[in-house]
DNA sequence: CCTGCTGCCTGGACGC
DNA sequence: TGCGTCCAGGCAGCAG
């Protein structure tokens, strides 16, 4: 293998494993107390009641990469950047690790840890389900509910690569740097393809196959590239099914030849010079 | 408005 | 062994 990668990457699929895995434990638990060890990760206000304190929690909530914890008034936005987790921790006796910049002490005396080496992350305080909707409403649809006429009015008018667009999260939200470089692969599409040359076909052939990969992804656990687990501790299975990320200069798995790597969008990017060539197309 | 680029931040890999 | 350097990437902010 090449580049040995030291980051969890939440992506979509990533971030609803984790919801899935707490969403049990957390539902119906009063956070009875919030230690905020490191104020500089929540932006905006970070009292007490900011983060929760005092309230019971009602539902926990996803669009593209963000997660949300829900009270009954407030909700708290969060973003687990390229090396954020979230943690249930039972034993009451383990210690809180380096990084765990939060912790919230449930009634059923579990805790919940935000941990993130990197700070890309953070915590945003919602001051009600409304200003958590506005925020939501910012950012492109999820993309596992992405319409193919969506996609086709926002990159109508565009330059951009087809990579950056998909990266764009205020176009679709939910993918990061490996899901797309898995999706333009399993396409045969060039990740330097300008937006608006994709057809309505090969647009709707593009949502089939997210759907198709984000769902098995998630079935998967999401991928684990290095220390990446669930709420609860469970490592994810996907990387195993990657085709090109993290696979620069070796063979492509479908038609031999030396899969390629440059950064486009400003993102280190993989793909095959074979399978996925750049069309040129009159305009 | 649109787009691309920079910098934030840590720790693992690698070279000497 | 230890130290310096490079690199990964989501996203905000900024410049052209």
């Amino acid at each position: 293998m090449g580049t040995v990668y030291n980051a969890s990457m939440p992506e979509l699929p990533e971030v609803q494993s984790i919801r899935q895995s707490l969403e049990k434990h957390l539902i119906g638990r009063v956070i009875t107390r919030v230690v905020c060890r490191r104020r500089d990760v929540v932006h905006g206000p970070a009292c007490p009641k900011d983060l929760l304190s005092g309230q019971r929690v009602i539902a926990m909530h996803r669009h593209g990469k963000q997660l949300a914890l829900l009270s009954e008034q407030r909700a708290l936005v969060v973003q687990l950047g390229m090396s954020g987790s979230l943690r249930l921790v039972v034993d009451p006796s383990s210690a809180p690790l380096k990084h765990d910049h939060v912790i919230w002490h449930l009634d059923d005396a579990a805790r919940l840890h935000f941990h993130d080496p990197r700070r890309f992350g953070g915590l945003s305080p919602m001051a009600d389900h409304a200003c958590l909707t506005q925020r939501w409403k910012k950012l492109g649809p999820d993309a596992l509910a992405c319409k193919v006429s969506h996609l086709q009015v926002k990159l109508a008018r565009t330059g951009r690569s087809i990579k950056a667009c998909l990266l764009d999260q205020q176009i679709v939200a939910g993918l990061g740097n490996i899901y797309v470089d898995e999706l333009l692969y399993n396409c045969h599409i060039h990740p330097q393809t300008p937006g608006s040359q994709l057809s309505r076909q090969e647009l709707a052939r593009m949502i089939r196959a997210m759907r198709r990969i984000l769902k098995s992804a998630i079935e998967a656990g999401g991928s684990t590239i290095r220390d990446y687990v669930n709420g609860v501790n469970q490592p994810g299975k996907y990387q195993q099914g990657h085709q090109v990320y993290g696979r620069g200069g070796h063979p492509c798995r479908n038609c031999g030849q030396q899969l390629g790597q440059s950064l486009i969008g400003g993102r280190a990017t993989v793909f095959c010079p074979q399978c996925q060539p750049l069309v040129e197309k009159a305009t």
